[in-house]
RNA sequence: GGUCCGGUAGCUCAGUGAAUAGAGCAACUGCCUUCUAAGCAGUAGGUCAUUGGUUUGAAUCCAAUCCGGAUCACCA
């Protein structure tokens, strides 16, 4: 139970006891005291003080009076600044608390209770590499599962891969064209990069030809639908479908090498998948919605064959579930696969990470398979995040300010290995320890900056600001936990010492103070980052903890504490503080070295 | 035009009913014979887009306005 928790029935009672008046524990705001006041926990006086006609600062006065009579070994003291009841607790409390917890490196971590939870993100297209944009989804996808997990939750990762359509075709299309049978191996380029550069080839074809056209009298529209390139990977679309051996030949090669390529950056980046699912394999999936909608009269038919929904009287539009030639569009296919997922796993909840220009998408989705009366409609939750922007503005492909995954992280661990260098601390290090150590601190770095800022927000991303190491980033906790591994590699801890905190350890210090109740707010944390599906509320938290920790640090000395219970009290509170460090960058994917 | 999201320090962001609105970066001052200075302490920087309303109390809730973005495809 949480300190707040245990206040709250005590000013209940004396609330009863005093005025007669029944509060139920919502009703009460309880929180940690601002560190400028004297007191540990706040008693916010001013919602009832309508109710009891009495000025805040002589209720504040009879409550404080009432609750130090009532449990003086709880309460300590007192004192009300204006309508604040602030209490400080007594150190025993605090000192309980610590040693209860500080050994246990699952704290704040609940054990499951069997909520089954499906979430995707990542989702990429076949046709090019990965972007800065993939990076910001992948991170968030990755942590919050990490966190419902940790909330109980049984996970399932998935990932949602686009290998069919017009866009793969396009890449297929400027390989037969250009390649003269190039292999990633051949031209030693990551295979993902590989096809990539054929999609890019494919545009300038497709540029240099309706210029042609146009130049020789054909307007825009008609021209970019009229060209050679345009025509052929239409046509290739169609053999696709048709299942014609050399295109589908040809796809499951380009296929596979994004794979490969998809693959080594999933690894680096610490990011993977318990199941994959793959748009060739469900996009037909959904036409049997379209008749189950008819026959429930959910859907209608138009004149011309195509089908619809009407949701006006929902405030939204009509939308379109399948085409007039009887072909599926996106959302038929999202319809077949949120049924598929249902049936692989009975989910609770199934999370969608994607980007908040599907939000209309989503909405419509979840609102269909509601109306459709599936029991799955109401556990459909679109997580939705803000696009990411360089400085200049928008990322654009077609003007090549699209920044790509494998070179930021390549670019981040570059980094890292200069400023590990400039500080020369690990020179002992062996060639793998130090390479390891880059990539802990370069995606450390990385993950921090993307996963600070509330999801739903677009955000900035400036290059100058994300190498830099100090401050609110990811490096400066890496760094926080170092330092506390340096000193408990010097203290050998044995179970006897690990408890015993004799008398001398009080009274508590300000920042001892400081620091365990802001360790105790962790499980709190976690519990709202899951609520909110928002990993930035334990980025913020623990950034603000790590912060607390290294001004505790500097004020006091660990090893060479004034007394022997003073000692034992800070090894306590620094061996708890890297547990929740530990705990907390690892819900966010981001790794800890003992050394840096 | 409809719908949704946003506007807080020079920049990037916290704060969504409560105390004197906070961090980081950038600028300026100090602190390494003492547990890791990727650190710590300090100075300076704000009409919380604007106007009106609700409230004991508003950056936070409501209304209107201004500015920025997303979306409203028989594309995915």
């Amino acid at each position: 139970m949480t300190t707040a928790e245990q206040i709250k029935p005590f000013a209940i009672r004396a609330l009863k006891e005093l005025y007669d008046v029944d509060l139920s524990e919502s009703e009460l705001t309880v929180t940690p005291t601002r560190p400028e006041f004297e007191g540990d926990y706040t008693l916010v006086l001013f919602s009832f003080v309508k109710q009891i006609k009495k000025s805040p600062e002589h209720l504040g006065k009879e409550i404080g009076d009432c609750l130090v009579k009532m449990s003086p070994e709880f309460f300590r003291s007192y004192n009300v600044i204006k309508g604040f009841l602030n209490l400080t607790l007594s150190d025993s409390h605090w000192i309980n608390f610590l040693k209860e917890n500080f050994s246990d490196n699952k704290f704040g971590v609940i054990a499951p209770v069997g909520n089954k939870v499906v979430v995707e993100y990542s989702s990429p297209n076949t046709n090019k590499p990965l972007h800065l944009g993939h990076l910001r989804n992948i991170f968030l996808g990755w942590s919050i599962s990490e966190i419902l997990k940790a909330q109980g939750n049984e996970v399932v990762k998935t990932c949602v891969v686009n290998d069919r359509g017009i866009h793969i075709c396009k890449s297929m299309i400027a390989w037969q064209l250009f390649s003269n049978g190039a292999t990633p191996e051949s031209a030693n380029t990551k295979g993902d990069h590989f096809v990539g550069d054929y999609y890019v080839k494919f545009n300038e074809e497709l540029q240099k030809q309706k210029n042609d056209l146009i130049a020789n009298g054909m307007n825009k529209e008609e021209a970019e639908k009229e060209t050679p390139v345009m025509k052929a990977a239409q046509q290739m679309l169609l053999d696709w479908e048709a299942g014609k051996p050399e295109v589908i030949d040809l796809w499951k090669k380009m296929n596979g090498w994004v794979y490969e390529g998809f693959d080594t950056t999933y690894k680096r980046i610490g990011a993977g998948f318990d199941k994959m699912y793959y748009e060739s394999g469900t996009y037909l999936l959904g036409k049997k919605f379209v008749e189950e909608g008819l026959k429930l009269g959910v859907f209608f038919k138009k004149e011309d064959g195509s089908v619809w929904i009407d949701l006006t009287a929902e405030g939204l539009d009509q939308k379109l579930v399948l085409r007039k030639d009887g072909t599926s569009v996106y959302m038929t296919q999202d319809l077949g696969l949120a049924e598929e997922k249902y049936r692989d796993y009975h989910y609770d909840q199934s999370i969608y990470v994607i980007g908040d220009e599907q939000n209309y998408h989503m909405k419509v989705l979840k609102l269909i398979m509601e109306k459709l009366g599936k029991p799955y409609a109401d556990g459909i939750y679109h997580l939705s995040y803000g696009m990411v922007e360089l400085p200049s503005g928008r990322m654009k492909s077609r003007e090549g300010t699209v920044v790509d995954a494998d070179d930021m992280v390549d670019e981040m661990a570059a980094v890292a290995k200069q400023k590990t260098e400039e500080l020369g601390k690990v020179k002992d290090f062996s060639q793998e320890e130090l390479e390891e150590l880059y990539d802990t601190i370069g995606l450390g770095a990385l993950k921090f900056f993307l996963l600070r800022v509330d999801p739903k927000k677009k955000m900035v991303f400036d290059p100058e600001e994300s190498v830099d190491f100090h401050g609110f980033t990811g490096p400066f906790i890496q760094y926080t936990y170092a330092r506390i591994r340096s000193i408990l590699r010097k203290e050998d801890i044995t179970d006897e010492s690990k408890v015993f905190i004799d008398d001398t350890a009080t009274p508590l210090l300000n920042l001892e103070k400081q620091l365990i109740i802001s360790l105790e707010q962790f499980p709190a944390m976690i519990q709202q980052a899951a609520e909110e599906h928002n990993p930035s509320v334990l980025a913020i938290y623990v950034f603000n903890a790590a912060k607390l920790f290294n001004t505790f640090y500097t004020e006091h000395s660990v090893l060479n504490a004034e007394s022997a219970g003073k000692k034992q009290l800070r090894l306590q509170l620094s061996i708890m503080t890297a547990n929740i460090i530990k705990t907390a960058t690892a819900l966010l994917g981001i790794r800890v070295p003992e050394r840096m």
